[in-house]
DNA sequence: CGTATGGTTGACCCCGCTCAATTGGTGTGG
DNA sequence: CCACACCAATTGAGCGGGGTCAACCATACG
């Protein structure tokens, strides 16, 4: 245990009801800062359909699933990925509270990979079409979907570089700080949905090596780790993460 | 020499005047499929400004820049890339005729990344507002805006997987053979436009291995190589690229 | 309990990097 | 036209970070 008292609290985005939208959510900001009036944002809002639970290991999607509509993630965690030829899974990235998904199959209107609920799954559903057409008479929804579709392409860019398996750990570990921070959640201390393989995978590791850079990480004084409990124990791994992330 | 008739044509996409769209450019399907007439695509036209030629070295924006239009490539190759704490060189894509460059730059107003040109470059230059404003009134318009963004995030996670040097050798020059064809120009023999030492940082490879990469290639009968001059001598390179680029 | 699954640790090895020397093409000045 | 300089590219030698393979450990679950 990293604290006598306990794990952190998982991290929920459990603001929204029929009425109002999760404050969390990945459009909050375009209703907020719109300035738009209670009748407009109903508007919005009668295209977000709530689904789910998914238990852990359900699909939200597949590769090749005809594309209608994006996601917000309410709560848990999806990780997505795809299968290459020799039957090797290669994740692709993880999705948190508030986070997009879904937005990579626009211009194919299919999926080009799969998404799989690590841990119990609420989705908030938005049809895509319906948005587009919305997003025509509301500038402000318009401009937060180029945002957000903008905001992945340099995602995708940041881990493509070529850093050192403690580089990599390192941003993995604060990017997941910073965005559990971005949600009002604990920066410092998280728990990890996904297993040592997934991240391996993700980071283009062995699954062996992160085993190895989190014992040597914990050895230096860098973190704590207790199973899928982490601890960020000072400013250090920012250091490292540094080269990566390019704040 | 490749062939003693001479080097391949330099791809250019030249069809485009002031009154009329460059077919090979990335917004041509939005107005031919849109089945737009001819005053609206005035309309998208007048806010295309035509502007180079940059010279090779020449940069068309830099990190930090403010943002304020989108471009696509009329002719030559831009090199997108970003410079680490350590002053090394990052390189994150190359741009041919017909493509987009600045869309990463949307979400944060600001270039998050250098372009340079590689030869010399003619751009379309689209302002990005005006072009959102007309997006709200013509949905094809949107709709494209949508696909191009959608696109590019999927396009970065291509590289991103754990490949080995000759896959992404492979896969490098698989995508290059078909871009250009998409655009009208031979896949099988092109020249390079960017140095080796621009390969080697875009696919995580030291310059000398991108050398050693080629001479095996070419040993091996997969492609000719003199220069910077490039030709694919049979199925089996797209045959090694599969697993990178996942047809 | 026994079994299964995920995680850890150790031993060994190989792909690709580093360092260094050489080649070759291109441009420039005499 | 040649001599020289300069820089990109090539080639070789040696090495090391991270992968592979295997054994072992720990927690969860029937």
């Amino acid at each position: 245990m990293l604290r006598p008292t306990g794990p952190a609290p998982t991290p929920i985005a459990d603001d929204g009801d029929d009425f109002h939208f999760c404050s969390t959510c990945a459009f909050s900001a375009a209703c907020l800062e719109g300035g738009y009036g209670k009748s407009q944002l109903r508007e919005l809002h009668v295209l977000v359909e709530h689904i789910g639970p998914f238990h852990e290991g359900e699909h939200v999607f597949r590769e090749g699933d005809p594309f209608n509509a994006i996601a917000a993630v309410r709560s848990g965690t999806i990780k997505t990925y795809v299968v290459d030829a020799n039957g090797r899974e290669q994740v692709l990235g993880f999705h948190l509270p508030g986070e997009m998904i879904g937005l990579s199959a626009i211009s194919q209107s299919r999926y080009p990979c799969n998404a799989i609920a690590l841990d119990p799954v609420v989705l908030c559903r938005f049809s895509f079409t319906s948005m587009a057409a919305l997003a025509t008479r509301m500038p402000g929804v318009q401009q937060q979907l180029f945002r957000l579709l903008s905001q992945d392409i340099g995602k995708a860019a940041l881990l493509a570089g070529n850093y050192t398996a403690d580089e990599r750990m390192a941003a993995f570990l604060i990017s997941l700080s910073r965005r559990f921070a971005a949600r009002g959640f604990s920066p410092t201390r998280f728990v990890l949905t996904m297993s040592r393989t997934d991240i391996a995978s993700y980071l283009r590791l062995a699954a062996e090596s992160v085993s190895r850079v989190f014992r040597r990480f914990q050895d230096e004084g860098l973190i704590r780790v207790d199973r899928r409990e982490i601890e960020i124990l000072g400013p250090d791994l920012e250091e490292l993460a540094r080269n990566v992330l390019r704040d």
